[in-house]
DNA sequence: AATGAATGAGTGTTCATTCAT
DNA sequence: TATGAATGAACACTCATTCAT
């Protein structure tokens, strides 16, 4: 699942060099040059609004050198897409505390995936923009990936429950919420602002959650966990 | 906040009679057929691949007509996202139930947002995707209306919490939560495809949120909306 | 040759109110104001980069107006190339000093001649510039137009050759050169910009063509008109 | 002063090659073919009627090459102008008698001039229609070019003046009257069609020109330049 | 392998002109 | 008479894609 060099989607066919495996480190930086330099532009604009030749001035190679990488805009877009995701899944896998208590897993699980969406907002932006503009294909393959990502957290769920920690809850539905909500900082983060920085959303929100499914008598054991920051309620009460 | 004809955003400038609420019914209908089309087309692929002359053709009209009501694309698709961002406030407040009791009124209200996404999964998108590419303003604007579309889940759960029904929660954090869920069924309802359909969806996320929250001697009183369904778990554990 | 209220062209053909011969005052009032607005815009921009909305603004009328009176936007320009000229024509004769003495009656023809044009000077310009994009037919009416204003220099050089005040010249050609030198300023005032101002060039200009043509027994009695102005040759001498 | 082929103005930005001066005789031959659809057009309309897709059709190349070589049509139009300018001062020169004597040194830049300017008569016109579209910039630019190309008319005035051939003028404004009345051909040969062509034109006016600054003491001298050509006055007196 | 000149279909936008009111 | 909404062809300009070098 971590993203090797080889994971890194190229043109299969046209091209003997690539085709044949031959791709030596060269190309490689090249690609990996050119994926960051769409996603620079992308993210600022749509993949719509951003020209090959953008992407080839911004990556330093010329224009004529993407299309022997990837058949065509599309085939580029997508491997953004993928790139980002990877990248992002990467980062999650990396933050991963593989402590023994499933709580306190699911709790680092969310908070990576939290800052890795903080920190890549609009690398989510675009997933979010773009990948409704693919084909079906390339469209599965993303939310494939999608699901993989959010593998910890389920996994820490599904624990938590099979140990009686958590009660009262379908697991998916539980570890989806998380996901979901960790997502929707990327776009709805302005929703708190003055109100609430990151850090307290996040505990915030896992405290919430948390509350809700936590079975009573481990209340004591996680008290930590279940603090709620309150925004000032009363005075922007209308 | 309901969408009345007036509401609808033309341009302003350099045409007398509209500028002057001189608009009669045939000006209205045809802005309403113009962004209807625009809507309809944008929601398929995204505004920067409809042209002004597709649209023209799906509402019936000449290009040039559109550039009457609006100073250029931008303008329209601005337009486009706020006319469906009302259609839906609309809607929600249509389908809102007027009862006393602040936790029906909290399921009537999550449950006709729900469902407004479900209806307009594609505008919901197209809102998503489009609003990132309009100058500072219209963000704003935009953003302005989605807190309005919210209100009465903020309104409902603060009068829950004022009545001692729900405790140790932030009502806007919450009403976020209920919120961010409802809408996410526009663009992960693939993720329970097959294990669960929307209104177990509906009802499911709505019992995880009130069983958190929920003051424990209200349980009983409000049973029927803590059924949970739970998705088939065992069957996919891998 | 003076410009009469009847002599500014409009459509005959289409409309009956216009062709009948029962334009009112109203009309003429209107037909004027929509002349000076053309003209206004033309000079500024050249008739290609002014639309017929611009030029109906400007005059406070409608556009379809403009098309009761003119059969297209051609037809106007036309009509405001020759309305320009025909102000000119007026301006000079109104001018004219009817002196007895033919080089006196020449000199104030000259002088006329240049102040008109340089306070028309974006007129002449409008003239040069779209008489070339009409059809043959209007080139040859502006053209008749042209050698009508030039009637009063040539007249007054035919009397002082006939008078045997001038000598050695063709009146043709003398009269031809005293207009051009004339129009010279609408072009070329830069050209003298810093070193000449428009007086020192009128008399300048004078003094050197009269000082060619003047028989020797006369240049006592023009002694004044002869004054020429020396530009500073010797500080700019490369 | 002379047109090098590398005086062929060229997008400077976007397209390194152009830049750096690595153009190949192909761009060379390309740009000079589209300087040349372009000019053939637009002397015939004006360049607000003429349509870059036309200019593509005409020079044999596609609309898109265009704008590898102009930055847009404004562009494009102004080195037009000034190729067209270029072109004249270059023939100018070429068609310079090196001769000692200044006053046959005048005729022959005074014919030489009209020559030029009777060949590229639309050229003339399109330089005096166009030049007032374009930004002050580019106004400056074209004026410094037509002051240049007035250069041997006034190099020759003064040096005739040095040595005491000519007497009481400003050599500005002889040879400025002289420049005026070459280009006037352009705009008014008209005026003297059926009565006098081309060659009487140049003689006729270069004989008046030189009777009013001729020291008496030369006229024999230059007797052969003093001849002067009548039109029909007597048959067209009216 | 790598370049970037060249293409031309397609875009947003304008505007002369018509015509129902 | 007078209006200005409506049309649609035409325009300047862009850009994904190809291919000779």
């Amino acid at each position: 699942m971590v993203t090797t060099p080889d994971s890194v989607e190229v043109r299969r066919t046209p091209t003997r060099a690539v085709a044949e495996g031959g791709r030596g480190p060269r190309q490689d930086a090249r690609i990996r040059q050119l994926l960051n330099a769409a996603a620079t532009l992308m993210r600022r604009s749509g993949s719509d609004r951003v020209s090959m030749q953008a992407i080839a001035d911004e990556a330093g190679i010329s224009v004529g050198l993407i299309y022997r990488y990837y058949e065509n805009k599309e085939a580029l877009v997508r491997a953004v897409i993928i790139g980002v995701l990877d990248q992002m899944a990467e980062e999650i896998l990396r933050a991963l505390d593989p402590v023994a208590d499933p709580v306190r897993q699911l709790a680092a699980a969310f908070t990576a995936y939290a800052q890795v969406v903080r920190d890549n907002r609009h690398g989510i932006l675009l997933t979010y923009r773009e990948t409704h503009l693919l084909d079906r294909e390339s469209q599965k393959l993303i939310m494939s990936r999608e699901v993989q990502t959010g593998q910890p957290l389920l996994q820490a769920t599904r624990d938590a429950v099979g140990q009686g920690i958590f009660h009262g809850i379908d697991s998916h539905v539980f570890s989806y919420d998380l996901l979901v909500t960790a997502q929707s900082w990327a776009f709805k983060h302005w929703y708190f602002a003055g109100r609430m920085d990151f850090n307290d959303f996040v505990s915030g929100q896992f405290a919430l959650a948390l509350s809700g499914v936590l079975r009573p008598g481990y209340r004591d054991r996680y008290a930590d966990l279940l603090t709620t920051v309150h925004t000032a309620d009363t005075t922007t009460r209308q």
